[in-house]
DNA sequence: TAAATAGTGTTGTTTTTACAACAAAAAGAG
DNA sequence: CTCTTTTTGTTGTAAAAACAACACTATTTA
């Protein structure tokens, strides 16, 4: 089956051969399911019964508190799980939402299945387990990195924050970022008209570009 | 020794037996450190060779930017790790700097030895990566509540919002927070003397009540 | 116990942000 | 291609927060 090349790519099963991955899929309960650009793959407040494995698309992690109010925790690629820390937490509903900011194609996985393997000794086991700790501890560093944005007073810098951890990670100056305007606007927990206006005052004064989702820091990083 | 009764409370050696923990001593190449209050139990960009498990006291994750504002990012009590998330993920150097709040004594082990436990069958391994996974996951859900505390826009909801997570973790409308003023600003990334003032409008208006570091919500949790 | 230090509350001023309203541009649907 | 909807940029005003300075209290330390 096509989709278990797609498997082997994503990060909880990396390193396991696609024969062991088929040997898997009924103990796990595997199934797949497509959505289209913007649908809602999970509920907020949802039981959580399934950690969902991206597989094709993307997607934005999001909450709305008790005033309507919205906002984007991350955006998660193909690849990457969404549930997972709450599974391995042992919660019992999906505390946001999940949206397709992309067509998506996802796989659903038993969650007591994944992290309370089966006692036979086989060593893929052991492998989906440290796969799914490094992607855990992955999921923290990411965090740290949010807060780091978060915790800035100014809007310019946590843009500038935002946008220099991005650069780095894609290791270039020219990069794109997962959000619209709106949306990073509310990745970054500030007003949308306020980010625009900062945005454009940065671009004014030749400190970065910027196009739709594409991004260049024209400035040396230390600098800013 | 006295010591190995404490290390069987933490969270990272839940369930294994004090001779296990015994046994394992080497292989982890564990030692230990005492730290009086508000000294430094490990600077903020150290070189990563340990994984740092709280066993007396309590102790601040501080980070300092580039402008030289310090902000906290959590307190762990005993039982707790710092630098797992970081050893995990394959990071070389501690990200922030970890403060004791409170005289501390803290066990040091090898991150190496931690999170590539030896090739032996024998159980107590898989139950510190267990132990490790679910420790994973709880610092990631830490992180999503912080988030959420800093997500909103005005200092009155951010204290709110950390003050009904309180209540709610230790499960009454009186409770301990382990930060001073000075150190809940820097927590949730606000001015301090703009944070003061809102905690005394705030009792002024009958919602709050508090003295030192304690702290009584008087209103329905759901209405504020 | 006295002196020094750290923590807290208060106030006024300046800076920054949120909010609201609107126009223009871009993207999507039929 | 045209109409509709979404996204983006701009501006002015009101609200909120940062900042700075100071007085007072609590806590350490000598």
């Amino acid at each position: 089956m096509e989709n278990f090349s797609l498997i082997k790519k994503t990060q909880i099963f990396d390193g396991v051969e696609e024969n062991d991955v088929q040997a898997m899929a009924h103990c796990f309960r595997i199934r797949f399911r497509n959505y289209n650009k913007n649908n809602v793959i999970s509920p907020q407040g949802a039981p959580l019964e399934d950690v969902i494995l991206l597989l094709k698309g993307s997607a934005n992690i999001e909450n709305m508190d008790a005033t309507g109010s919205v906002s984007v925790l991350m955006n998660i690629k193909a690849g990457q799980c969404y549930g997972l820390v709450e599974a391995c937490h042992g919660d019992e509903c999906y505390s946001s939402s999940l949206i397709a900011s992309e067509n998506c194609l996802v796989m659903l996985i038993a969650k007591h299945r994944l992290i309370n393997p089966c006692e036979n000794k086989c060593p893929r086991h052991l492998t989906v387990i440290k796969n799914i700790m490094h992607s855990l501890a992955s999921r923290g560093m990411y965090f740290m990195d949010k807060i780091n944005h978060l915790t800035k007073k100014k809007i310019r810098e946590k843009v500038l924050s935002y946008l220099k951890s991005q650069s780095i990670r894609q290791n270039s100056t020219y990069f794109d970022i997962p959000y619209n305007k709106t949306e990073l606007a509310e990745y970054l927990a500030v007003d949308r008209s306020a980010l625009s206006s900062e945005l454009s005052k940065m671009k004014a004064e030749g400190i970065i570009d910027f196009d739709k989702k594409h991004y260049h820091i024209k400035r040396d990083l230390d600098s800013i």
